[in-house]
RNA sequence: CGGGACAUAGCGCAGUUCGGUUAGCGCGCCUGCCUUGGGAGCAGGAGGCCGCAGGUUCAAAUCCUGCUGUCCCGACCA
């Protein structure tokens, strides 16, 4: 065979990204449309990715805790704007027990209706808030077009739901948990974001603010990788949950909540990945080194011992690692299985190496080789993996940066965005008609207005009326 | 949900136009030998309800109808 048959990404993103998650094996079709197999390489990137960020999330307070799949239809109905926002794309259970039910059943699109009914109960006063619980669960969305990770019928995620007494605590952990996700991206994932505020066009279907942040992918498309909801006191009208206060009046509990999803995953490939396959940052792979000893039958035993015997501390210094030592593949094909797989760091141990008491490290994300001596193995393997996670998010930001416009010219930024894609920080007055206008026109939408944005005068983009900053601007998935 | 393409061995494909012995090829897989520093070589072998369900016919991978799934382009969304 010649080499992976992965599409150039090219020749065909779209197709690129297909190819990898599939050769990758971090994910297969499943017999359900729009539903995924997440393998063992895909979901060893989910554990780490729910480890890191639950971590986080205890550190700064919450709880885990578990609420049901099915929800009763009317409890969707209760928020107006929610079950408008949610309608197109339930899965609703209408029969069970060989019966129909009296009432149908919906499959969570998303908990907050049976986590605020439930909240109800828990909460009569002051001294019961706040309540900081988060769930990793799986949820439903019946989407019309489906793409692995990045949207399916069926995903998993975390989504946090917080109670609060007032609205500037409600915001203040909005704002808190945006800050754990940009903090995860950016020195996790080695993703860069703008971090902002939704426009009420794209804002959750219920909430009162909604921020997000926002990478961008390889073909210069914005990626929503997270969003942290300010829901206000929607919700707790809607379920009628109140508290007494210190002054003994009565009123509406504050909600927030939040979520990212294994989308990150597709966050992930896009970001990083090439050609040749997965990328994976260090921080976040299952495997941070694999070791490719080279032998033959007369000096395997000698090979492999002195592998065992150079990585003997590697699991007390926290390195994450596995030696190939299978004898039916050769040394180059297990190189490009590896690559294909994302492996930071390959490590190369043949009978000249060992002549010459050194080993070769290669660089999955830059492809260079070097030799190193072997009492500097170790040390050099958690230095290469710190310069490579370093390095990945670096690139990433340079990529972005090179492909983000600063531009007051409309017909400028449609040629612009009609041949390729990008981020326009551009002036926009806020009205939904000139959102809908770059849409329409340009299939773009306002990504965020950023957080701590310039303030600058200037001309809406589209109609020409004034603003005072520029929000992020582009085509999206 | 509209438009288009596709579905044949684990993967990639040929065969379908114009129905006709036992459905092929490459890679992979199994056995053995030989090899091992960027997807080695030779020999032998296993593997198929031709996506599913109906229909037409003496005869269907091939023709007809329905369904399901995947991909691409649109409208909708994390």
């Amino acid at each position: 065979m010649a080499k992976q048959n992965i599409t150039p990404r090219a020749e065909d993103y779209a197709q690129w990204y297909i190819d990898v998650v599939l050769q990758s094996k971090l994910a297969d079709y499943a017999p359900v449309k729009g539903c995924m197999v997440i393998r063992p390489n895909g979901y060893g990137l989910w554990e780490n990715i729910q480890k890191t960020l639950d971590e986080m999330f205890k550190e700064t307070g919450h709880e885990n805790a578990y609420f049901p799949l099915l929800i009763p239809e009317s409890f969707l109905k209760k928020e107006a704007e929610h079950v408008e926002g949610f309608a197109p794309e339930l899965a609703v259970m209408t029969h069970a027990g060989g019966k129909k039910l009296e009432e149908p059943y919906v499959l969570r699109p998303t908990s907050e209706t049976i986590i605020w009914s439930t909240y109800k109960k828990w909460i009569q006063s002051y001294r019961d808030l706040p309540i900081l619980i988060n769930q990793w669960a799986n949820v439903f969305r019946w989407e019309m077009r489906t793409r692995l990770f990045l949207r399916t019928t069926e995903f998993l995620w975390q989504e946090g739901h917080t109670a609060h007494a007032t609205f500037e605590e409600a915001e203040e952990e909005t704002l808190k948990m945006l800050g754990v996700y940009r903090n995860f991206a950016e020195n996790f994932m080695a993703m860069p974001v703008y971090v902002g505020k939704k426009t009420n066009k794209e804002k959750f279907a219920g909430a009162v603010t909604t921020y997000c942040i926002e990478p961008m992918m390889q073909d210069k498309k914005a990626l929503q990788a997270g969003t942290s909801h300010n829901l206000g006191q929607n919700f707790a009208k809607a379920f009628d949950v109140t508290f007494q206060t210190k002054e003994g009046k009565l009123e509406h509990v504050f909600a927030t909540s939040w979520g990212v999803s294994t989308r990150l995953i597709g966050g992930i490939v896009m970001a990083h990945s090439d050609d040749n396959g997965l990328v994976i940052p260090p921080k976040l792979s299952v495997i941070q080194a694999v070791w490719i000893p080279i032998f033959n039958k007369d000096n395997q035993e000698k090979i492999t011992g002195k592998v065992k015997e150079l990585t003997q501390t590697w699991k007390n210094e926290g390195i994450k690692f596995k030696i190939d030592d299978r004898d039916n593949y050769k040394p180059g094909w297990k190189f490009n299985e590896w690559e294909l797989q994302g492996v930071p760091l390959r490590i190369e141990l043949g009978p000249k190496d060992l002549e010459q008491n050194q080993v070769v490290i290669a660089r999955r994300d830059t492809n260079e080789k070097v030799a190193v001596s072997f009492e500097n193995v170790t040390q050099t393997v958690k230095n290469l993996l710190v310069t490579i996670q370093n390095d990945l998010f670096t690139k990433a930001l340079n990529f972005r940066n090179d492909n983000t416009f600063v531009t007051d010219d409309y017909k400028f930024m449609l040629k612009k965005s009609d041949e390729d894609n990008g981020f326009y920080k551009i002036h926009w007055c806020g009205n939904r008609a000139c959102e809908d206008n770059l849409q329409e026109m340009g299939k773009i939408t306002i990504r965020c207005i950023p957080l701590n944005n310039e303030q600058e005068n200037g001309k809406c983009i589209v109609c020409g009326e004034a603003s005072k900053e520029r929000v992020i601007a582009a085509k999206s998935y």
